[in-house]
DNA sequence: TTGCTCCTCACGTCACGTGAGGTGGC
DNA sequence: TTGCTCCTCACGTCACGTGAGGTGGC
């Protein structure tokens, strides 16, 4: 159990994922395969791989942030020298990382999530059971009513403000 | 700047402020005085102090919470000995420190803000100027969008997932 | 003596941010 | 030489959680 404050949310991960696409699934009990939407950014540019610097660039992410996940076993990109040099699996793997952490996963939850894709096909999927993911809706419906709540008594508050109404 | 992600938020905040009562305000240029509701619990028990046991169950925080906030100044009771004990005062202060908390503050805001109640009558109040008023209400503005956001995508996932709409 | 609460260090957690000091190619 | 990006430690931040080892009163 553990009380962190909801604040400063992540901003960057919603530019990522367009909220009209439908996502992939292949259905196996009840578990669902989460495929990051890599299509727009296939085969357009370098094909050889990308520097930290621009991947970290095309997602508005921190360079310190790619090499953090890497820390935490969730990126492996391939070496040139001393230079990371991240391929086209390392870009939707990256995507899977940040719609994941969008949905409130922690970074420990995502590892256990692509870690146990392994031997799926392309490996860019996330293993998301459905009692996980009502799990997860609860967490952001409680989350919610809490920021709802906050939010109604400091409009109410800043409204007094605005119009001191007479009281002294 | 930080990226913290929304995650397990203060549950225990809401319990303690009735969504029902108005702030009690003080105008003065455009600062709220903002005061903690500590009408209900004035004298009705033990009027002497309480030990930090009792007074983390009464707000249904953690005793190390307690000793965390006394570490950075927030809270400073008297002692009996080596004990902490804990007067009216403090009690009322505790709420202020949770309600403003719950608002989205982070401790060192909340810090700032009591410091400059400094001299004030009863020393209970918290001062909130218009401005980081409506500061925090942007701020919890987008966190509501976000968590929102998140959660029209997961229960998309979840609505497939408990209805397989044959796709394979 | 057992059980309960209290105490003070002090390290762990989470997701990074932020220098510190240095290398490589234009 | 300056400017840019890259690298690896390694400590800082935020709000606590979690033992480690010990005391005090019933």
């Amino acid at each position: 159990m553990c009380g962190h404050a909801i604040r400063h949310p992540p901003f960057t991960a919603s530019l990522i994922m367009p909220s009209c696409e439908q996502p992939t699934f292949l259905l196996n009990s009840d578990v669902v395969w989460l495929d990051a939407d890599t299509a727009n950014t296939a085969a357009s540019d370098a094909p050889s791989g990308l520097s930290i610097g621009e991947l970290a660039a095309e997602f508005s992410v921190t360079t310190r942030a790619l090499r953090f996940y890497e820390s935490r076993g969730l990126l492996s990109p391939a070496r040139s020298g001393g230079m990371r040099l991240y391929g086209n699996s390392d870009r939707a793997r990256l995507a899977l990382i940040l719609k994941a952490k969008k949905y409130g996963f922690t970074l420990l939850e995502i590892k256990e999530m692509v870690d146990a894709q392994d031997g799926r096909a392309e490996a860019q999927s996330l293993k998301l059971s459905r009692e996980k993911c009502s799990e997860q809706i609860d967490m952001l419906e409680r989350q919610l009513r809490e920021v709802e709540d906050a939010l109604v008594e400091l409009r109410r508050i800043h409204t007094t403000l605005a119009h001191p109404t007479a009281e002294r």
